[in-house]
DNA sequence: GGACAGCGAGAACTATCGTTCTCGCGAGTC
DNA sequence: GACTCGCGAGAACGATAGTTCTCGCTGTCC
């Protein structure tokens, strides 16, 4: 879906809050101060909390994704694009203001009464997958490859957002070397 | 902290229906429903919803940690011990009731603005982390074998709860299987 | 047997939520 | 200059949250 400058910078508000405090804990309110629009003019931008929710979803998965492969094409070769995926997670990690996967959070908070957020925390998580899964098949690498090296990541991102530290980038890049090894040297 | 048989089974009945919907969704009139007990009752057990909930983080706590270690210490070995874990998991993930890691969903949806829920979750996670440790110590593994082998099953816990299947499980097993080898085999 | 303490059921209270409505100002048009 | 239209500010509304209070029953002790 297309958005116009207005939505897109309620959209990038609302992000920055909703990521830093849980969905549940920002109010229309706190979205009209922080945006500086009318209650009137906000639900004119998009009918529901709800609504914009599923842009500011939709939009994370976007920018994620596009971070994600500038940061991997960067990378020369098929073995190190697939590494570079972790060097993109250290990246992130470091920000300021981190506090894990999004989707990740919204799904805690939200799938077990919105099936809409499940489906959406699902579908970035499979379009991830199958990103790492293409990068696998440039390497020549077997098709347990992807899913393996998803769950590191998956897993720091968990871990460095409740640890509260980076490490978990450069532990899963370790695991993901040894994994890689393991599939494209053979043995 | 020690609860009464009646703190107990509110806890319990308040863990199933935070653990389903979320913290936030549960009123305190749907526990007092659910638990079939008055609401001046209810109070009297716990003085908030806060305290509540964090009764039920230590249950799970224990009651999580409990588990994990009946299924590990089943195995014969050190090295099966380790891999007991990804077992243990795989049976959770296929429990009809799974939605993922109630630490994780509660850091997802509170996280933001409760700093106790993240010492909890913090507490937890690092009190998984010390028992992989001592596994790994016991196979005589190096130091970065245990963060790895976290990472792995973190990842398999948010994996198998947003994408609705147990296929994690066994990747992650799989995942471990290779780097056990290459920690513990040389090479 | 009567007073009283304890407790269950649920109304009441206060706050806050998402959403809508009202009001009034200011710009653009003939 | 009057009329209108659009929009910002914020009050209002209905729902619901967490928490407390009221009331009436029950069971117990002197």
């Amino acid at each position: 879906m297309e958005l116009s400058p207005d939505q897109r910078q309620l959209v990038d508000v609302a992000d920055r809050l909703f990521y830093e405090r849980g969905v549940h804990a920002v109010g229309m309110d706190d979205l009209r101060t922080a945006a500086g629009v009318s209650l009137k003019r906000l639900y004119g931008l998009f009918p529901s909390k709800r609504e914009l929710l599923v842009a500011v979803l939709a939009q994370r998965h976007e920018v994620w994704m596009r971070g994600l492969a500038a940061r991997v094409e960067a990378a020369p070769d098929p073995r190190t694009r697939l590494l570079a995926v972790y060097d993109f997670l250290a990246d992130w990690f470091a920000e300021e203001t981190f506090r894990g996967c999004s989707f990740i959070n919204v799904f805690g908070e939200l799938g077990g009464t919105w099936p809409e957020v499940v489906r959406f925390a699902r579908a970035h998580k499979d379009a991830f997958r199958g990103y790492l899964a293409g990068l696998v098949a440039e390497a020549g690498g077997p098709g347990w490859l992807a899913p393996q090296l998803a769950l590191l990541a998956e897993g720091a991102q968990t871990t460095a957002a409740i640890s509260g530290t980076t490490d978990a980038a450069g532990e899963a890049r370790a695991a993901a070397e040894i994994i890689l090894a393991a599939a494209l040297d053979g043995r």
